[in-house]
RNA sequence: GGAGAGGUGGCCGAGCCGGUUGAAGGCGCACGCCUGCUAAGCGUGUGUAGGUCAAAAGCCUACCGAGGGUUCGAAUCCCUCCCUCUCCGCCA
């Protein structure tokens, strides 16, 4: 969330923001909560220091025997005016705090503005389309031809975006996994983090999921515990309520896991094969950071999550997302979309992102600057990568004109394990 | 799930028959002094948040797991909840 000072200062940045990130909170309902507020919290200062004061004599008169019956009297009804003030201030504090919640981030200055994709900007191509001398089929059918997939069997026991990998399909996904961990864990010093699928309401309220994604959530009403949608959610929420040590920072974890999406109000959209699921793998990057640093690593994680498909000589371009298809919660965002030859699109594989101090201040990510001063940490986040798309990429792409499927040269170590 | 113990400042750890206790003491940390070097020693300082202020200083307020209650006054008494540890049960 946005510091309640910086909207207090920067209404008018903060208003175009909320607009050009097409969300409607009530700025002026917030700043007129705030001066409530403020006011409430003026007379219960008030009132409780002159308690104190008049309690201190009275603990004086009684430690020299006198009689204190005047005083006490005097300060019986105030006890029923603090009261008073501190549940209405305690009420307010809490409508602001729920209408701050509602509050997205500001885009950096520098994002392009716009209303939807259509004005994401294209910041660069790696590679070309590959050229194929037969016609290249999509994935559900170089899967089907190589045993790779049974998406029907995933619908019977679950429904519909439950993908089931079979055989060397399986495998393939999991050398995938694999690799992606490793190579971050090796080439670019992440250290891996096994986390909890299941999370509490104040984890995913800390990282922006809630309240607004709620519907998008999968819930478990009994524990009040939610499936995360993403590894960033738990492994973000690792250091909530924390003051980092300067020399910690920066800090950078990766982390595999199972993400669960409800994907409501999508239906019909990309439902083809792989492209859009209820359950899939990804390998997710997080970094906390010093304010200074963080588009220097957001770049640097940008490069990380590329370098994997790089890896598999797959051809992507980089986008970076309008203000309008920016994320709640983010600052600045870049996607990386991979080609996808037989079903002939650009795929997202990956979201890179920077949420300045926006996730860190819900959460309570804090560390001591140089001066020995309490600064909330950027946190920043990028796939890297998942998996259900790369397996588009990767099936369309090295698809045979005989139906079968070459496996990429890295994973081949994965594949061939004898035991 | 049942029984018991406990949750205090960066850490350890007093206080818990209510009143100069934001909180003893120790460790750590910072600065200074001292010292061939190192170690040790001595001194001073060292929480977070909100408010006030142009700002700093200062001042005020809150915070001893969370939330209520009793009281003129609560870290200290009462209630509810959460978490940790030990034992039992259950399941892997």
């Amino acid at each position: 969330m946005l510091d309640i000072k910086f909207i207090r200062t920067n209404t008018e940045l903060v208003r175009q923001a909320i607009i050009n990130k097409n969300e409607k909170a009530d700025l002026d309902k917030i700043l007129e909560l705030d001066e409530q507020r403020r006011k409430l919290q003026f007379d219960f200062d008030t009132l409780k220091s002159r308690q104190n004061a008049v309690s201190q004599e009275i603990a004086n008169r009684k430690r020299n025997k006198e009689d204190a019956a005047d005083l006490i009297e005097q300060m019986s009804g105030v006890a029923e005016e603090i009261r008073g003030v501190s549940a209405e201030l305690g009420k307010v504090n809490t409508e602001l705090e729920q209408a701050l919640l509602w509050v997205p981030n500001v885009p950096l200055e520098t994002v392009p503005v716009g209303r939807d994709e259509s004005a994401n900007r294209i910041v660069r191509y790696y590679g070309d389309q590959p050229a194929f001398d037969f016609s290249p089929v999509d994935h559900l059918a170089v899967a089907e031809k190589n045993g790779l997939l049974d998406l029907a069997r995933g619908a019977k026991i679950s429904g519909s975006g439950f993908p089931v990998y079979t055989a060397q399909g399986a495998r393939l996904e999991r050398a995938l996994i694999s690799f992606m961990l490793e190579y971050h864990i090796q080439k670019h010093g992440y250290t891996e983090i096994g986390a909890p699928l299941l999370v509490n309401r104040k984890t995913m309220t800390g990282t922006g999921q809630l309240p607004k994604l709620e519907e998008d959530m999968y819930h478990v009403g009994e524990d009040d515990l939610f499936l995360i949608p993403t590894a960033e959610v738990p492994v973000t929420n690792l250091h909530s309520d924390e003051v980092i040590q300067l020399p910690k920072l920066p800090i950078k974890y990766v982390a595999y896991t199972p993400c669960f999406r409800r994907e409501a109000g999508s239906y019909g959209k990309d439902t083809k094969g792989l492209q859009r699921l209820h359950q899939f793998n990804k390998v997710e990057m997080v970094r906390f950071v010093e304010p200074r640093d963080s588009y220097r690593h957001l770049e640097e994680m940008l490069n990380d999550a590329e370098e994997i498909l790089q890896a598999f000589g797959l051809h992507y371009r980089v986008v970076e997302l309008c203000t309008g298809d920016l994320s709640f919660a983010s600052a600045k965002t870049y996607d990386i979309e991979v080609w996808a030859p037989g079903v002939g699109r650009y795929l997202e594989v990956s979201s890179v992102s920077n949420f300045e101090a926006f996730q860190a201040r819900r959460a309570g990510i804090r560390y001591k600057d140089s001066e020995g001063k309490m600064q909330y940490v950027h946190t920043l986040n990028g796939s890297g990568l998942a998996t259900p798309r790369l397996m588009i990429a990767l099936l369309e792409t090295y698809q045979q004109a005989d139906g079968s499927f070459k496996i990429p040269q890295p994973l081949e170590a994965w594949l061939n394990l004898k035991i």
